[in-house]
DNA sequence: TAGTAAACGAGACGGTACGTCAGGTCTTTTT
DNA sequence: AAAAAGACCTGACGTACCGTCTCGTTTACTA
């Protein structure tokens, strides 16, 4: 490897610690304030920082409130509880307690609903942060294979197909629950949850086929 | 503008017209701007009123989009298919369809944004929309307790957890697939998921128990 | 008269006294803090107004300094002190006066110097400035020939000439012995100056004769 | 050769280049842009220099200018035309020439106004251009004398008071003349200007009493 | 001829003001 | 009495320049 980085430009480098810094006031002022009420302005003091070099690095509100949210989904983690269905409940319970967060429900949704009309934060997301934790339903799988729990699949795509299906039932069901139902995701709830959902895995196998019994 | 009965003459009586007009120009401007972009003088405009008019009827911008959202599924109805998981999946294809427009997209997820930090703006939302949905949940279980696919429910009170239960998944799975996901809602996918909640439900009765084996 | 002004329309009308407010909080600006110091933003605290009222009705800071300085020439008059050269003295004091104050040192030469690259505010100048007060040159040379201090003009388009130089000298005179020599224009000078300007006048009487001895 | 400087010590001399090369960008931004929209910024990529650069060497916008615009002023000559007043006829019309280049017209009119609120910067304008051009009218009375135009003066203060007012008559009226009259400062008017200035001198004699008869 | 110290280009930085825009409120005239 | 019209205050927006501050890189004088 050459010793001169080819980012290593001239001029004076950029603040390592600031990117740091304004995440983090970012969720602060998200706890405080919520999505509609931060202002750059707000979140540039609050952070010790310009608010010039804040639009240096990021072009807007939104994609701001991406990257501060997406730090927070990085600590989920497997837990190995000796079962898939009990591995599950652990990464799903995780999933709960950060949305029960304020500036992840209050920034999570807000970026969601923008993507709603503009591509490039859709897919900003996407990367961001669900492709991002897809690995969770993959480990979990391959460990429950590994367990003899699940068989191994032969086909990948229809595989795929099952892990977006998971995904979307999983962090669809905990975020309606916790966001628009306001009820809390607690382990009774996700106990029962988890059952249904890997009952109807296990009972429904993926099978392309559209009237078998 | 919109073309207006031609009450609009003389004397006062606006009033029965502007409450729909201005509906109306809510869900148009939702569509062409999304929710940031809207903004309560353009909708003014567009409903051909006064800004003053608006705010005599609703308190602000979050009020007026959940009311214009609202509307939207009222139209939601249970069609008889002839089996549950057939009407379910009526349903939650009529569900993906109305998501399917930008105007409940952009203004629903941007309601329950503002609503992780608004208590009022909750309860209206819920009030307005999802507990009055939760119609078709309780027709689907009564039919198909009439058609004998399901057995009546001794307990009322877990009766009504399993709705809720039910009413999450399907919600938030269609909602994460169509706007987190940005993938169709379409009938080979919602035939998927509505076997797999169908079949886990089916396996994992409800019970309370926690423990049991 | 009709009861109907075709100046009062519908809608709110705007303040009347907001206007003054306005002219007075910006010559309290330029004397505290000079042109480049002077931001809008200011003014409109010190006048107890909004900003956007503000560029309501000004263009920018430089047809608003413009207005705000040209009300300060409206105080000089036209003394009566008996003879030609003693009633110059007078109103060339009064313009001293004037130009010793610094919101007219700074404001008006601010503009003055915008004016070099826009036509339209030089034309204000002229018009709200200049023009406004050759009234007085007018005015005194009306009462010196009523006097029989100076002969009737019978060639209307060469006095006119003459008004102009006239002005040109008072004021470029003054403007640059207070702004760029920076030093008092006091009744002594005042007093040499007019000497100069009169015995010039009548010893070199207009004519468009350019080789006359 | 040069002696020896005492600062000239170790290191990278600046470059000599510069300097002219941003006095030079300077007059050019003036003259494009005018005196508000010239950024130092701007000058500095003009002048293909960095930022820090200028700074190193002037204070700020306004000394820059000064000394951009003084070098102009450094072409006026006495031309001998063989009469006092014909000689004093070529100086101002070289003015004039000056003022109508809008470098200098933006440029200096701009620093003036600035300079009623900043002593340093007057006496850097009046060190700069005032006192350094005072030599013209000098020049011309000396030269007058030896023609025997005019008598030699006994009361050297007397003397420079007079110098003074002619240097605020001239400059003050082809100034007024040009930037706020927005007349052209040509031959024919410079020749009327310049008969009643001479006529007015020679008939008003400098004498310091006030009421003397 | 090798150091060394200052000048240099580049560009990020903390600030301040800009001119615009939307949210709500208030005050008129019109219907 | 309600509605249209529009002026008003508030406060955030995103941009432009300011003048300062690192950086890494010349460049000429000095040791």
């Amino acid at each position: 490897m050459q010793s001169r980085s080819p980012a290593s430009r001239a001029g004076r480098p950029r603040s390592t610690a600031a990117d740091a810094a304004i995440l983090a006031a970012t969720r602060e002022a998200l706890v405080e304030l919520g999505w509609s009420r931060l202002t750059l302005g707000d979140v540039a003091i609050r952070a010790g920082v310009a608010k010039t070099t804040l639009y240096r690095r990021w072009a807007g509100k939104n994609e701001l409130v991406v990257d501060a949210v997406a730090e927070l989904f990085d600590e989920l983690t497997l837990p190995d509880r000796g079962s898939l269905a009990e591995d599950i409940e652990g990464v799903v319970l995780q999933f709960a307690a950060i949305l029960a967060r304020p500036e992840a429900r209050s920034g999570l949704m807000a970026v969601v609903a923008e993507a709603t009309r503009d591509d490039a934060l859709r897919e900003r997301i996407r990367a961001s942060i669900v492709e991002r934790q897809k690995r969770l339903v993959l480990a979990g799988r391959a460990r429950a294979q590994a367990r003899g729990e699940l068989p191994s699949e032969p086909d990948a795509r229809e595989a795929a197909r099952t892990v977006d299906l998971i995904f979307d039932m999983v962090a669809g069901a905990v975020v309606h629950r916790t966001l628009v139902s306001a009820e809390p995701a607690d382990e009774e709830w996700v106990h029962g949850f988890t059952r249904v959902l890997l009952s109807g895995l296990a009972a429904a196998p993926d099978r392309g086929d559209r009237e078998a019994p």
